[in-house]
DNA sequence: AGATGTGAATGAGTTCACAGCT
DNA sequence: AGCTGTGAACTCATTCACATCT
């Protein structure tokens, strides 16, 4: 029977995909506070900014340890540093992109390195069309590589933005060259191992989500 | 008091926007089968292609009427029939995109008509140099112009794809021209009226989530 | 006083188990 | 027999209320 890690680095406990999200948009708001100058800052104020609820503020940043001073407040840099080493801001994580048509490109382009610890190091196409060319400060490699890429750069995530009929067959190509963390585009449920990192943006899914709405505004 | 429509022209209760979501992924493997000739589908069938539990498919499907058939399962093409009309995709959808940088030129140039339901019919920009130009069928016209645009082009749905800075501000044009239901790119939490329909594609939350993976299985 | 941290209560979402139709 | 439809059990997430610290 496998055992727990009994002692990571840091007490990062369990935390569910929700808390995630909300610790994001936790950060990049504290960040934006520490912009503006702000040290010190209340569940309240949080709360007031995105609308959440300052009892889901306080468990969600009590969790990884007492951040907060009772009676005053929470301190922003100290949150900051705390969630920039949770999801490993502070070193630089690498991206692939697989598939280097419209959106691709695009997002390769959008991650070039000036945009926080985000930075987008090889594309990959099958397109011998495209193969050579170049996109931003990429050049456009074939996708036979992308052991060789993914080793050479280290990178870590992949971004998957091929059409839906080849998603699964690359998917499966980056998760052998050692992929483990992928972020697909295509608009379909990849068949993937469960030790396998993987999140969908589904344009279809959210399109129709607003399509809905807007069928039901319509009935009124 | 506002008293609640007593009578929807079809039964369509309410619906969380998780079922919604897992219905436009039902949706979608429905065609599929529907491609392949599959005229009949058990919950456990469907439940089997996207790892979903058979009761959950099942209490989804019940949510809108009585769709299948004890002892047999459900008729592939009624399903279709029902979800697309839940949806309002017999009727073309169509979209406007504010902001023609390179994301909104994806976009719009992948949603160009041939893709089902959903058409760009026009992208909005403010940038002099951008105005005027041709993105696929698209010519980029000035944001000054969007009240023109949507009453003209009766579009519904818009895609927020402006920088950050200038998010709020184009978001609050769009829904001053008409548009009530939007899906924005930029890193933002949009301060919006809660009757506008709003969902947010996040990709640094995403990559963030990848990151914190990438990061806890570094330390097993 | 003022704001955090947390156990208890509530609520939403999912699974279970089975009754009911074909 | 087989598979749907659904009330009851259960799990997970959020809110409430309050003890605790500065």
């Amino acid at each position: 029977m496998p055992q727990k890690p009994p002692k990571p680095t840091v007490p990062s406990p369990d935390v569910s995909p929700l808390q995630l999200n909300r610790i994001s948009i936790y950060l990049r708001c504290l960040n934006r506070l520490q912009e503006e100058g702000v040290e010190q800052v209340s569940s309240k104020v949080l709360a007031a900014r995105f609308n959440l609820s300052a009892p889901l503020i306080r468990k969600d940043l009590a969790q990884f340890g007492e951040l907060g001073i009772r009676g005053h407040g929470y301190d922003v840099g100290k949150l900051i540093d705390r969630f920039v080493e949770l999801f490993g801001l502070d070193r630089e994580q690498k991206v692939i992109v697989v598939g280097m048509g419209k959106l691709g490109s695009a997002l390769a382009d959008h991650f070039d390195g000036s945009h926080g610890a985000f930075r987008v190091v090889a594309g990959l196409d099958t397109d011998p069309e495209k193969i050579g060319s170049s996109i931003g400060l990429l050049v456009v490699q074939p996708i036979q590589d992308i052991e060789t890429v993914v080793k050479q750069t280290g990178a870590e995530i992949g971004l998957l933005t091929v059409p839906r009929a080849s998603a699964q067959d690359s998917f499966e190509r980056m998760v052998a060259a050692g992929i483990r963390s992928v972020l697909n585009f295509a608009p379909v449920r990849l068949d993937a191992d469960p030790s396998i990192h993987l999140r969908n943006v589904d344009l279809r899914i959210h399109l129709e989500e607003l399509a809905f709405f807007a069928q039901s505004d319509r009935q009124e």
